[in-house]
DNA sequence: AAGGCCATGTAAGTAGTTACATGATTGA
DNA sequence: TCAATCATGTAACTACTTACATGGCCTT
């Protein structure tokens, strides 16, 4: 249940509108919590109707722009939710699966697209890295503690991704080999 | 699409029963793919109706154990999808959100949830490296290929959490204070 | 005024979750 | 024999994905 608080901060950080908000969340919030603009404009409209946002329109506005910003109440929603426990969910990575089911059958050929995976990955990690270069130039000691705490957040996701692409390196080299192309 | 490919995989290893299947989730594949017994005897379902795998009973039998097997187009279902390109998908952490919400809204106590969360983690860790211990105990030099490719993955969950650990425990000391406890 | 783009939205389908139900087996 | 447990399953709901639709604005 994390997308309408999702939402909910980023309103609080800045209200905005149903595209702006898709924005954001593909450059920074969608690092790790990711959503469509579909989600996000459906999401919109339950937490006005339940109170929790305001729009500039109330009708339904087909093209026009709406924007939101969050009331007390759904401030005081995301205090409640942001101070609650909520276990961790267990991760979901298809290439293991797809690595598992290469080791029972025997003889796929794995490493190529592990190596597709390596570049992708590569870039996410770049793309981390130049955001923490832009916006905490400062190597984080002299932070405040709103700053510490963003810090913390892309900082999670450079050692994810610094973590994954170490194993797939190791990982690589182990693979039979592939069939030895011509050039 | 990886719940029924994932059925697939663990079926290629051994045929099981629907609750053997669970137990095995539970257990090792649900490590990086989980899925609840609902999920997997609906999937089951579909997958026989597809004619992918063979169960010893064909009407449905409440209460009395059920045995599949994967057929021959099962196994080539599952080569054709171990070799398909397909991109990982974006992370999704909760705590990053609330983190992430904690910072816009200045005042929240994290510190006590990502503790706990590192409790959890370490757990999760123990659990993979006794797994590695006893399933892999000389050290990975020596192991023919496919458990190789088994060893791997579970190398990718170690790292996974030794990452998600080092992260944590750098997080930690530049919270904000707690209230000190008496005692 | 027409074509392209942008913002908002609808619809349909798939995947995952939560709660509950029913028949079989076991063992006290 | 009956309570507990196990295996299988149903139902309802929520979340996410994919494809498409409509209205406004901007440029030419």
């Amino acid at each position: 249940m994390s997308l309408p608080h999702a939402i909910l901060t980023s309103l609080l950080e800045k209200p905005a509108s149903g595209a702006e908000l898709a924005r954001r969340f593909e450059k920074s919030l969608g690092y790790f919590w990711s959503a469509t603009h579909q989600q996000i404009y459906r999401e919109l409209a339950r937490l006005e109707e339940a109170g929790l946002i305001e729009s500039s329109d109330r009708e339904s506005t087909r093209g026009r722009q709406r924007h939101y910003s969050i009331r007390g109440s759904g401030r005081a929603e995301l205090e409640q939710w942001s101070r609650a426990q909520e276990d961790p969910r267990p991760v979901r990575d298809a290439l293991l699966v797809r690595l598992r089911a290469a080791a029972a059958l025997g003889t796929v050929e794995v490493a190529e697209e592990l190596r597709r995976h390596i570049g992708l990955h590569q870039g996410q990690l770049d793309t981390y890295l130049a955001i923490e270069h832009s916006d905490f130039p400062d190597g984080g000691s002299a932070e405040h503690p709103s700053a510490r705490l963003q810090h913390a957040v892309l900082a999670a996701g450079i050692g994810y991704e610094r973590a994954w692409l170490a194993w797939a390196r190791d990982t690589l080299p182990t693979l039979p080999r592939d069939p030895v192309r011509t050039g």
